[in-house]
DNA sequence: AATCAATGTGTTTTTGGTACATACTACTAT
DNA sequence: ATAGTAGTATGTACCAAAAACACATTGATT
């Protein structure tokens, strides 16, 4: 198993005796998942005894042959075998003392994964899924690191379809519903959310009803093809709000 | 007269011989401001000679001593004179080639100020303004975090009062919305602005009226007291198009 | 005095969001 | 089998905000 925390922290304390401008540049994965109504983050056992038993986010160092967007895919694929995921960059933290081992900049990604397409990798591992919700301390400023980072998710996520990526291929409405609701952190009505879901585009009916549910099945649907992990960056013409 | 980027090209070529994360950080400042209804960035000429007569944003090395989000703050002081500018993180840039004289990662933040309070301060430099509009061409990545850099002011714009930082302190509405319609670029219709604008109930009628205009004179206004440089960051509850 | 060019405001229409009620389907307990 | 329960599924009325639009006012210029 990669044990890079240690790594990074070793290369840190060595980097603090090198002179004038030398900081290290690290990158915060915020893992995103969602099991049981409950939006999660993917969390490590901190190694540094500063945060004993504490936990934090997943990072490591960024390469010197690397770009540094590259960074949070080689350690989501390092850490989780996932490739092709959904990563975003969210800030860049640089406070002085934010690393107890040396001067550490950190640029902060969340991701968005299904949980259930990496269960098996996890067992017998230092990684564990932990309800943000339930998150009162973490280590370095990962709080901090982690809320703005549910910040992003929270605009990203009405109107963009990223969300799907937190999502089994098949889903009812329902369960995409109770999704939003726990990203948002308010209930919403069901039919004025099913009527602006409908209206936004984003799904297929594929035909299909849930099976081995206690009650009444609903109609599944599937993301529509090509949305997924579509990019919808910056060249966004000038918003309606004051439109001529 | 400061003569910073020399500065820090030597850093930089030092640095590219040291070992391992031996990574450089720096940020980089978008000076936006505004004159003759145009929006403007302040540019400087690059000193490196792979990027001979082409103009580049105002940077350096963040100094192991500074907090990242002070370095911006320390460049702007510098090379303007400025204190309590508005300042804002964009986005962190780090691809490998991107600085020719060794690994750089450099975190963009834009910045809006009054070109008039500072007029005096730019004569014999080698910093001018460049209508924004007009670019072509920068030197490093620079014109691509100008790009994000305006995407970013036009989203803030529409919702936060930070446009009056690029503002004398009195100004009629004809102005303000020449100054909304240069940073969204479309032209916004007289009516609806001012309804609009009203009713965010950002301003304070002076009651002053404008002088030395060749038409029927306009009424002044300032930004109300303490919205100017009030940061609203991220403790923004679940927005309104998925309510209950 | 008449014209011009800008400021300043009000009304209608349309759109989109919110609130809300009822029918339908499957499972469960009696 | 029947009634009850808990979920799905859908439609309508109301309200607020945005867009489209027209006219009166003021001061400078001729």
């Amino acid at each position: 198993m990669i044990k890079q925390t240690s790594l990074k922290t070793a290369a840190i304390e060595k980097s603090r005796h090198l002179e004038y401008f030398n900081i290290a540049v690290s990158v915060d994965c915020v893992i995103f998942g969602y099991q049981d109504k409950q939006l999660k983050v993917l969390l490590i056992k901190s190694d540094l005894k500063e945060f004993e038993d504490l936990w934090s986010l997943i990072g490591d160092l960024v390469q010197p042959n690397e770009d540094l967007e590259s960074a949070p895919y080689r350690v989501l694929e390092q850490r989780t075998g996932l490739k092709d995921v959904y990563l975003e960059q969210v800030h860049t933290f640089g406070n002085i003392n934010r690393h107890p081992s040396g001067r550490v900049i950190t640029t902060a990604y969340y991701s968005l994964v299904d949980i259930k397409s990496l269960k098996l990798k996890l067992t017998h591992n230092e990684l564990h899924w932990h309800n943000v919700a339930d998150i009162v301390e973490l280590a370095f400023d990962h709080k901090i690191i982690l809320q703005t980072s549910l910040n992003c998710l929270r605009e990203r996520v009405i109107e963009h379809p990223v969300i799907f990526n937190l999502l089994p291929e098949k889903f009812s409405l329902r369960r995409l519903q109770d999704l939003y609701e726990a990203i948002l952190g308010q209930e919403l009505d069901r039919r004025n959310f099913r009527k602006r879901i409908t209206l936004k585009n984003w799904l297929d009916d594929i035909n299909e009803m849930e099976e081995d549910v206690p009650h009444r099945p609903g109609k599944l649907y599937k993301i529509r093809p090509g949305l997924k992990n579509k990019k919808f960056e910056p060249i966004k013409i000038a918003p309606s709000l004051m439109a001529v």
